[in-house]
DNA sequence: GGCACTTGTTACAT
DNA sequence: TCTCAACAAGTGCC
């Protein structure tokens, strides 16, 4: 998921910090990770249809530890799938059934370690779970948003739009996105570690002057993120040294041109550039609920020149 | 040696 | 019928 080897690479630039350092901030959390965890606990109960709330009541530990600390805690939820992300949520199920069926295979076979490992691969997160996280929070008067697509755009949006000043979650696509400052791996101490967006160029080493955060976005989608695989062969590092080496800003420009700053040959078909332009408006335009206004907008406003086909299958285009 | 890519382990809690 | 895994170590390529 996210960027692969995104958060290894950007090492130079992680802080060691404690949320308790965000006293009066408010704090918008990508919820999904904290629901992840708290399932697996209690996965074997959860795949048996066992009645539990114990994963709601280890979020709820995460709320309190920053309730205490005088933080106000925003919960964000995902919402609908992206229509280009069909195929990877077909797969993902299938992969589930068939850990089920290992599972009840070693139950069956009496191996009760063998089973439960299986069980916890199998983890899913329903739209019920998340409902009920939603109920606790809102009985204690802790906000909750449900995204109209991924959390990640909304976290975003919160983020640069000032409503929060720092995003919580495990997914480096945040980065991507396009906040300011994001913290990973928070734990029940709440320590963990922060990435500021201004701080990125200290990795990419781009000649001052021409760095541009577009081209941070350009590196990740290129050496391979959810919307778009990589080509075969180009990781993080290979493409930071394709935007080392050239100042050319326009994308479909730079990729056709690939090859003789890899000096290698790379297949750059006219289908992977069309996939990259819609795989980085799906990073640029999704929507986005707006808790101010009351209403959808894109994650950043739309260009003058900006091709509505592109959209359509980046959940950035409304009223399709 | 640096890099991309594959594989095995850990996560949670009692 | 129901929402996303991440990391370290090891391998093999250029």
């Amino acid at each position: 998921m996210g960027i692969q080897g995104l958060l290894p690479f950007l090492k130079k630039i992680h802080k060691a910090v404690n949320i308790s350092q965000f006293k009066g901030c408010t704090v918008a959390i990508d919820a999904y990770c904290w629901l992840h965890r708290g399932a697996f606990a209690c996965a074997d109960k959860l795949a048996l249809g066992e009645k539990t709330d114990m994963y709601v009541y280890y979020c709820m530990k995460y709320v309190d530890y920053m309730l205490k600390c005088g933080i106000k805690p925003i919960l964000v939820f995902d919402g609908c799938h992206l229509p280009s992300k069909k195929e990877v949520e077909k797969s993902r199920r299938e992969r589930r059934d068939l850990n089920r069926k290992k599972a009840a295979e070693f139950l069956r076979e009496g191996r009760r370690a063998e089973a439960r490992d299986c069980l916890q691969k199998c983890i899913d997160i329903t739209p019920q779970m998340a409902l009920e996280l939603m109920n606790v929070c809102r009985d204690r008067g802790v906000d909750c948003i449900v995204a109209p697509y991924e959390a990640d755009a909304q976290l975003a949006y919160l983020n640069k739009s000032g409503i929060a000043q720092v995003i919580i979650t495990e997914d480096s696509d945040l980065l991507l996105f396009g906040c300011k400052q994001v913290m990973f791996k928070m734990d029940f101490h709440g320590n963990g570690i922060l990435i500021e967006q201004n701080d990125i160029n200290q990795v990419l080493e781009i000649q001052q002057g021409f760095y541009t955060f577009d081209k941070f976005r350009h590196l990740c989608i290129l050496s391979g993120c959810d919307y778009l695989a990589s080509l075969p062969g180009i990781g993080l590092a290979t493409a930071c040294k394709v935007f080392k080496k050239t100042r050319l800003t326009d994308i479909r420009i730079l990729l056709k041109k690939l090859s003789s700053y890899l000096k290698k040959n790379v297949v750059v078909s006219n289908e992977y550039i069309e996939n990259f332009i819609k795989a980085e408006n799906t990073f640029l335009y999704q929507l986005c609920y707006d808790p101010i206004k009351r209403q959808v907008v894109p994650l950043n406003d739309y260009p003058p020149e900006i091709v509505k086909d592109e959209l359509k299958y980046a959940g950035s285009y409304p009223f399709i």
